[in-house]
DNA sequence: ATTGAAATATGTTCGTA
DNA sequence: TACGAACATATTTCAAT
């Protein structure tokens, strides 16, 4: 494992070790190391490099979000007044718990967003409440996410 | 816990054990067990429940794809044209590993996804030879996120 | 980088309240 | 539901190679 142009090489065994964990954290070191062939203790020393190495950012717990009610994703593009400092709008966007992600993207929208609720009510409340209650939004997009069907990590 | 209208209730108890493995999956259950008061052998017992109910899809280890080299994220409106089969273009979409999100949206794209690249120059292979070649695709409209502020699961 | 073994910590089950 | 005790597994460390 090298660190080449702030990139982490890491070699086929620690990419299998990850591809195990990434789909599933809670794998036990042990079974890992017996589908490679190595011990358990090498597993867990390589694992320890990939943390050092920052390649690791922790693990989570999926749910289902469905199923606690929250039935309404969808995605927002954000217009930002240019005198407007962008940090700022993402720093009121982190305190509303339904944004899960915020990108600055190329193209007509200066942030973009994807937002979780439980219903299209809760989404206006939302949109029109605390999004547009932000300072330097001028108007928003949003389109609905009617069923996903692919939710996955790259496959490295 | 109870389900009424297909959705899992939940007490506080039950909340407070999700939010902690939410953020952490590897946090132990004697460690949550103190925090909340109750011994582990509860914390066990309310978490086989919750899987049962199946509100637990699992969990992941998240790594920064950016330390593998993956460098560019991009979100494409796909539009496809109205004979074509919907759900015939997301098996084919599944078939490219660099696509980690699919959905279904409201508004002028058929479907909206996500794709993970190493570069510019491979986002734009992905887009012009494995997207472009999918049956049914008119024509896609691509931003670029340049950077993710905020990526995390709903707070329960 | 990997091993085997030892020490520690955790997960899991079960009878009882 | 929760508890506590017993048991089974897993993680973690370390000296040696």
């Amino acid at each position: 494992m090298k660190l080449v142009n702030e990139t982490v090489v890491i070699d086929g065994i620690d990419k299998t070790i990850l591809n195990f964990l990434m789909d599933d954290a809670k794998k036990s070191i042990l079974e890992i190391a017996r589908n490679i062939g190595i011990t358990g203790a090498a597993v867990h020393q390589r694992l320890r490099k990939l943390e050092k190495a920052g390649l690791i950012e922790g693990s989570k717990l999926m749910i289902n979000p469905r199923l606690l009610g929250y039935k309404t994703m969808a995605f927002v593009g954000v217009y930002l007044d240019k005198a407007v400092s962008n940090p700022q709008a993402v720093k009121q966007l982190r305190q509303i718990p339904e944004v899960i992600e915020c990108h600055y993207t190329t193209g007509n929208w200066s942030i973009f967003i994807k937002i979780l609720c439980r219903d299209n009510e809760h989404l206006m409340n939302v949109l029109n409440k605390d999004i547009q209650a932000i300072e330097g939004v001028s108007r928003t997009e949003t389109f609905i996410s009617l069923n996903q069907q692919i939710n996955r990590q790259i496959k490295i």
